[in-house]
DNA sequence: GTGAAAGCGCTAACAA
DNA sequence: TTGTTAGCGCTTTCAC
């Protein structure tokens, strides 16, 4: 009560002036730090509840020579449940080691070293980046510096660090594989940046299985469909081929939305088969329920939070980097198992 | 290069030393003040990339006294959509604003008091928070303080604060006023957890359509459902009643998604209306694609942050409390404009 | 059991 | 144009 000056918050000085005792034993109370006598202690706990003190983390941390306690996440906002489950992941870990998880994210790749670079100016303890930017080389500081980081989903370029990724290649060889043995000879490809890293795996993956089939794949490939919209225009290019694709092969979630879409909205006289990167909550109450080959993001984030946790808690960070790689899974719902030239159902009614 | 110190950082001091200028000049070049010869502060710049210096904003913040040029958001992690929004909406103001924004996610409401406080130790500039736990007195001491806060979603309880909300009440009556009008006399609904100002008021715009339009309300509603699968159940278990519900409105979209997967999944003579509070990705792309009642979240998420960076940029903390009510909207799709015991469609083939 | 002094890295105020 | 001093709020060291 009586909190006067105007937007400034109590200090340990503050609650050693009112309890009469120095800065230094209102310290070792309010840390739990034993030296204390038991009236004493109480005494500065109810006096600091009522003067509503916080301590300052910031002048803590400074002291205490960068231990903020905290790890920071970079992620650009772009496919909603790869980042859910994401930080899922990551909080399980760190709330076991007592460290906030802070997130910073960015609306395009090129906002991304200043959010890194501000997480890094703040002292976190460690950073998890999924980088969205072509080049990492900015972080030579941090890696010289031996902050501990660690890449997830796409390796960082222009420095070597930990790494958490998805076996994308095995990925889009099993999509791809899955297709050929159903009898699909012409199978479509829809991605977004080619140069990302995931994206070109998981279309080697591709070219991988068609070539060992003898297919032949590169002109089935559209890349730059970016959003939903961008993927569903790609999608009808395809099938608006003289010789149309029977199956398609989606390389994210929102790629695959932007298929279904396509494949809805088409006059077709024959079904298309479908097969989606990276599994999404409705997959399978559409109609048909969609096949899709899933990463598990949340085990990605665990990884990860570990990697970070194990160079913060002691293993040298000039130890030889990690790459994780974690399996991907085929789960089969229907748009998957279609076979080439099947016609479609007439419905009566609405 | 060099880098002998493990784990060490270079500070001002380093860089001033190795330039053969005091730490002050150093400061100026590094925050751009004016002051310094042009020679001597392109010298400074060098050998601070070289050294891969970064700032330490946590010594800087301290000295200036709480400014940290951040602002904190804490959101329970539950509802996808929502949070991304959100986040978007805030990061685009706060871009503005140059200031970093940190989000902190609980996996339940429990934590919500250790992250918003933990934001607080660090001196975020303010916090924009969803607030999950039942009671937010917990932040008293930041509120003498005069700390910008913003509730989004919900009002806080037992403090008084900044707030910004979809108008759910409204939405509620519009959602329950559509089905009405198209002649359905039953409807059930599935919500989550009563105790929630966004359920009840949802369900208080369905209680109201529902005793204008002279029709019993209360035993067609079921509370409680959690997640996905606690939603589906109460839906089945309302399709199964003896005289059971020719429409369902759900309240939030888990459940309308739970509602959608026990509709599928009912083996029903009649198709039965649905509407959901909350729109999703895929709404449109199901069969029938979903009517909802939206809320424009990102806006929510822009409103909040330009609420607490008028905070901050001086509008005095203690003057009056405002309350923002964002509109919903109908988006009719379909499974909203269903009509009382319209027969189900038969299909020929798959 | 308690406290005084020093200092973490930075910047504002003031000298030179 | 440049540097010195002091101090933000905290914790560590060491003395009492």
């Amino acid at each position: 009560m009586d909190e006067r000056r105007l937007s400034t918050r109590p200090t340990m000085r503050d609650v050693a002036d009112r309890v009469g005792l120095s800065i230094k034993s209102v310290s070792r109370v309010l840390n739990g730090d034993p030296g204390v006598s038991e009236a004493k202690a109480e005494h500065v706990l109810t006096v600091a509840r009522e003067l509503g003190f916080r301590r300052n983390d910031l002048a803590r941390s400074l002291r205490l020579q960068d231990r903020t306690e905290t790890i920071g996440v970079v992620v650009r906002q772009a496919s909603t449940r790869f980042y859910d489950s994401l930080i899922r992941g990551i909080d399980e870990v760190a709330a076991r080691h007592g460290a906030l998880v802070l997130t910073a994210t960015t609306q395009s790749a090129e906002r991304e070293q200043s959010a890194v670079l501000a997480l890094s100016s703040r002292r976190v303890d460690g950073l998890i980046i999924v980088p969205s930017g072509e080049d990492q080389s900015y972080l030579r500081a941090e890696a010289a510096a031996r902050m501990p980081m660690v890449f997830v989903d796409r390796p960082a370029r222009g420095i070597s660090a930990d790494t958490v990724v998805a076996d994308n290649v095995a990925g889009g060889y099993a999509a791809t594989q899955h297709l050929i043995a159903r009898g699909h000879q012409r199978i479509g490809v829809i991605g977004t940046r080619s140069s990302a890293s995931t994206m070109s795996e998981r279309a080697r993956g591709y070219r991988d299985a068609c070539r060992e089939a003898g297919l032949a794949s590169e002109d089935l490939v559209r890349w730059n469909a970016h959003g939903q919209e961008g993927a569903q225009q790609a999608c009808e290019e395809l099938l608006g081929l003289a010789h149309p694709p029977t199956a398609l092969f989606a390389l994210n979630n929102v790629c695959t939305i932007g298929a279904v879409r396509a494949l809805q909205g088409a006059q077709l006289s024959r079904q298309v088969a479908l097969i989606g990167f990276d599994d999404f909550d409705t997959a399978d109450l559409l109609n048909p329920p969609v096949t899709v080959i899933t990463q598990d993001v949340e085990e990605m984030g665990r990884r990860a939070a570990e990697a970070i946790f194990s160079r913060i808690d002691g293993r040298p960070t000039t130890s030889r980097r990690e790459k994780t790689v974690l399996p991907t899974t085929l789960i089969a719902r229907g748009s998957g198992e279609i076979e080439p030239d099947r016609p479609v159902a007439r419905r009566i009614g609405a």
